[in-house]
DNA sequence: GTTATACTCTACTAATATAATAGAGATAAT
DNA sequence: ATTATCTCTATTATATTAGTAGAGTATAAC
């Protein structure tokens, strides 16, 4: 697994609307600007993140973007997945992988389940409620103060 | 950290090689075609790993390439790290990563930390020569056989 | 010393993924 | 009607990955 930008931007922008859960719709503008992300690629990703079912919109002149959750109920582990895919480090257990005469008996294949499970572990034991609260401790802040 | 298809011929490589260690050299040509990688490639890959010291070569008519070291002494964790670079599902440690206007007070950044520290604990604490005897093993043998 | 064989080195290329950018269209409040 | 906001599709630039091609170099055997 790999965190790309549009995941990096994904997670800080689910954080952010953790921070505003419960205070109506936030602007995809104020977003961006807040995490310094590109905003005509912040609405594709957030296109994509409704279409997971983690935000919702609203259109129209007060519009913009909420949790579609209360942030207790979004781990980390599921926006990480949605965005990048699977926690497995290679795709050798996918049907395309051409590089395994028979992947079953690969000593290396149980290598990366582990290390996969490990990841899991760590990512899907973290709601944004939990990252909510540290981003709320003062000193330990969020990269950007809303 | 994300295993490449180079990644991935390299340590099948290293692992073939341990099956072959204090038999002299092993041709690319049969490297190749055992573990089904293309064999120009492999000849890079292989330059590769001898530049980090994992390999070395003979040329000439009884040529080929052996490990550098004894199985017991290379650890999976040096490969994946030579070929793939840091364990870190981001690379927003790094300098030119401008996704952050203060890193350090990132509320991910700890989170892919202990990632980095999961995955590392599992690869380095594994030796081609724990490898090499799982091969060994009948019935839960390597993906070719040789 | 010639030859065959295997490694060495540099350059090039095709395909794919990533990270955007652009612009027209739909919706809702005023 | 106007304005601000989200929606949707298409396009593009760059980097990475996964090779391919071909000329060059070393060495053992004859």
């Amino acid at each position: 697994m790999r965190i790309t930008y549009k995941g990096d931007y994904a997670l800080k922008t689910i954080l952010d609307l953790s921070l505003h859960y419960g205070n109506g719709p936030v602007f995809i503008h104020d977003l961006a600007e807040r995490a310094d992300i590109p905003e005509k690629f912040l609405e594709q990703i957030l296109l994509d993140l409704k279409r997971g079912g983690f935000v919702e919109s609203r259109r129209g002149k007060v519009g913009g973007y909420l949790l579609a959750r209360p942030p207790a109920q979004i781990k980390l582990g599921e926006v990480v997945r949605f965005i990048e895919g699977p926690t497995e480090p290679i795709a050798c257990t996918e049907k395309d992988y051409s590089g395994c005469k028979d992947k079953y008996k690969c000593v290396f294949r149980g290598i990366w389940q582990e290390i996969s499970r490990a990841t899991s572990q760590i990512i899907d034991n973290i709601t944004f409620e939990d990252l909510r609260r540290k981003t709320e401790v003062p000193g330990s802040s969020f990269v950007y103060q809303i």
